[in-house]
DNA sequence: TTATTCTTGACTGTTTTACTGGGTTTCTTT
DNA sequence: AAAGAAACCCAGTAAAACAGTCAAGAATAA
C-alpha cells in the first residue's frame, strides 16, 4: 500500500462521487435514474485531467468499487453504498504494487535478527491499514467541514499533506 | 508525507538502532559510552545498503533525530529517548516533499467545490497524521513480537505492506 | 599515525507519476 | 438511422522519485 498524490486524487475523485450521488438522492429531480457521475465532471471541478481520472477509475472499477454505463447520460456510480467503502480499499485498488514485506526469499524465514524488526515493522503496517479500513468514505465526506485553516492550525507548522 | 519502502527502510533502521541502544544500556558492559551504533553494523542487520542508509540518516540528523560521532568507535545514537521520537517524524524526514494538501495558488482559496472536498481530504490526512504522531519508537519495538503469520492472517488475504 | 567511522556530493539505472493523445465501443437522444 | 455523449482502451512521454553506487574528504579514537 502506498500513499501518494496518485490516492488522493482517487480519494479525492471518490468523494466527489459519493457527495454527488448523494446530493442528486437528496434533490428532488425525476429520482428514476440520474445517479451518474460523468468523469468530465469531476474532472473539471476537482481540477484532475479527464484521461488521468480515467485511468484511475479503470481500476477502482476492476476493483468493484464502482460501475459504469455508457452513453450520454452514463457515468459512474458507486457499487456499494459510501458507508461500505473504506478509504484503505481505495487507496489499494489504485496503486497494484501490492507485495509483502519481506523479500519473501532471501534473509527472512528463521528467528534471527532481521526478521525481529520486520515482524515489529508489520505490526505498524497493519494497524496503519485497519486504521485505514475503518474509515469510509460516509464518514470521511460527513465531517462538518472545518475549515482549512483551523485544521492545519492543530499541528505545528507540520504540513499534513500525503504526497 | 509519503509512505514508501524508502520510509520503511528508515523505521526499520531506526527501531534496530533504538533495539541496541537499548540492549546496550540493559546489558552491563561498561556502560561509560558504547551508546553508538556504526551504520555498517544496521546495514549488515537489516541488509540494507550502507550508502543509501547513510543518505536516510543524513535526513535523520538533519531533523535532530539522531547525533552522529565519528571515528573509531563511533556511529549514530538516538537524540532522544525513543518514547520521545514518533513514526510521522521519521517519515516526514526523510522524505522532503511536505507542501500543502493545496496547490496553494491557484483554484483553492475560496468557498466553492473545489475547496470543500479538498477540506475535508486534509481532514482525514490530519488524522493519519495525528495516528502516526502517536506512536512512538518505543511502543513500536516494545511489542511481543507477535510471529508474522498470525499477523498476516488477520487481514482476508490482503499484504499489509507499505509500498 | 592510522584505521575507523561519519560526511558529502555527484552520478546512474530503473520505476513510478502524472499526463496527453488517439482511437474504439456502447448507449441515448433526436 | 444519425449524431453525439460518454465510457473504454492503448501507446507514449517528460519529469520525478527511488534505490543504489562510487569516490573523496574530515574528524576522531587507538
Amino acid at each position: 500500500m502506498k500513499l501518494t498524490s496518485k490516492g488522493r486524487y482517487a480519494v479525492t475523485a471518490m468523494m466527489d462521487l459519493a457527495l454527488k450521488t448523494h446530493e442528486y438522492a437528496s434533490s428532488s429531480i425525476n429520482s428514476k435514474e440520474k445517479l451518474r457521475v460523468a468523469l468530465t465532471d469531476i474532472a473539471d471541478r476537482q481540477d484532475i485531467s479527464l484521461s488521468y481520472l480515467e485511468q484511475l477509475f479503470a481500476a477502482l472499477r476492476k476493483a468493484k468499487l464502482v460501475s459504469a454505463t455508457r452513453g450520454p447520460g452514463g457515468g459512474y456510480a458507486l457499487s456499494k453504498p459510501s458507508e461500505q467503502i473504506s478509504v484503505a480499499e481505495i487507496l489499494t485498488a489504485v496503486d497494484e504494487n501490492i507485495d509483502l514485506t519481506c523479500g519473501n526469499g532471501s534473509a527472512c524465514g528463521g528467528d534471527h535478527d532481521p526478521c525481529l524488526t520486520h515482524g515489529l515493522w508489520s505490526n505498524l503496517s497493519n494497524e496503519l491499514y485497519r486504521f485505514l479500513s475503518e474509515k469510509t468514505l460516509a464518514e470521511v465526506i460527513k465531517k462538518p467541514t472545518a475549515r482549512t485553516k483551523t485544521n492545519t492550525a492543530d499541528f505545528s507548522g507540520i504540513p499534513i499533506e500525503l504526497s
